[in-house]
DNA sequence: AACGTAAATGAGGAGTGCTCACTATAAGCG
DNA sequence: CGCTTATAGTGAGCACTCCTCATTTACGTT
């Protein structure tokens, strides 16, 4: 029998291994999406044979699931840390929105890879990734409860409704510049955003006239037609 | 040489054909999935060889995209005919938002897959589906200006963040009911989103005044001129 | 009845994710 | 230092994928 010749190769501590791996990884899907990148490529990339991939990840969605999950833990941290120098619920809605504007511009790729293709793998729900994109945009439906609690929001908003709303809204907004064919201005549209969900789009109902002058101009009269006199100033 | 045996078959119009390979990867794409269907079993569903949808269909992605097409085409037809017969601001944006809702809870595994699927196609944008869905979209846009013109919406706010967050919205309100680990109220939920989009959350703006209080001074102002004195003293 | 055309075929190519029997290596031990 | 051992690492190969195309068939027309 011939004998089979095998290059040979470096034993690396597990974690760096991982690293090497997840930052291929990283770079392939996000340059060209899930399905267009193979793990033969991956594993090119990251200079090993494809098999040495499946001893650290169950399989191609395992590894895309930690890849995100790594990344969204961290933009998770960012925005709780942020969030505690703020107050007022007008202050902490915009912060929300605009922190998670600020994460999905600086890293769109990814973004698209959360909104696009993870959504739809069987087992999302089970998923640890699903678990703190809950408690990700449960920050907006708390910061929304203390704002009932001190009267500054209508006690009768539908909670989870207004969190799609502003999540959903972000993410068809940025579908866009997701695609590379339009630019967004960061400031502008979280004010514009936090103003459509504080105010709504109808206009304002017309201010209450000011009562109060008119009836001093009505007692300025009813004094001076008790002096007895006429008439004042005409115009 | 063997000679190849070759099983017979029919010759269809080809009209027919189609629809019956729409409808065999309508079923399973819905079923399944796209990434999950293969092209073989919508052949073998369809009573036909692999080989023969490719006389009809570019490729995979072709075929979803016309079934797609075909069934958001019945959908924008059947809204832009709900609309006429509506009138008012913000009676036609209800009714946007209660036929968006309908059309993706009458079809959830079609909304789906344009959702997840074909957004990250490449050159999505070319596509016939992605004008069809601009149109679609686009008639809130028009609601809204129209709102401006009447003077019902402030002229301010920001057109296609509306939209985003209204489309968008419903999209990821109605991802949990996609799953299947959800119920939604039709009617209910339109209501909410409807007012949300109008009037905010914000609790309305400053209280009327007291309008008791100042009716008594006018009588008081009124009871004086009568009286011709300075005092007159309430009843 | 023969023909031409277009419908239909299915083997096979190039690629995929993934497995597994196997080998090479570095760390721990004497 | 060698010896053992656990395991990182391999890569041929399996079952599958989408898709092509030379070939075969059926049908409307003449």
């Amino acid at each position: 029998m011939a004998e089979v010749v095998r290059k040979s190769f470096r034993r690396r501590p597990k974690a760096e291994r991982m690293a090497e791996i997840e930052l291929a990884a990283r770079q392939a899907f996000s340059t060209k999406g899930y399905n267009a990148t193979s793990m033969a490529q991956i594993a090119e990339d990251a200079g090993i044979s494809e098999g040495t991939i499946y001893k650290f990840y169950e399989n191609k969605r395992d590894l895309l699931l930690v890849i995100l999950l790594r990344w969204f833990e961290d933009v998770r941290n960012a925005h709780q840390l942020d969030l505690q120098k703020i107050s007022g619920t007008r202050a902490r809605v915009r912060a929300i929105i605009h922190r998670h504007l600020s994460a999905v511009i600086a890293d769109p790729d990814l973004a698209r890879l959360l909104f696009a293709e993870i959504r739809d793998f069987e087992y999302y729900r089970e998923t640890e990734l699903y678990q703190i994109s809950r408690q990700y945009t449960r920050v907006l439906i708390d910061v929304l409860k203390e704002g009932i609690a001190s009267g500054e929001v209508r006690p009768d908003i539908p909670l989870t409704l207004v969190r799609d709303v502003v999540f959903g809204g972000i993410e068809h907004h940025v579908s866009s510049f997701l695609s590379g064919y339009a630019d967004i201005d960061l400031n502008a549209v979280s004010d514009d955003l936090c103003d459509l969900v504080m105010v709504g789009i109808t206009v304002p109902a017309a201010p209450p006239p000011d009562i109060e002058a008119v009836v001093d101009r009505l007692e300025r009269v009813a004094d001076r037609l008790e002096a007895g006199k006429p008439e004042g100033g005409g115009g």
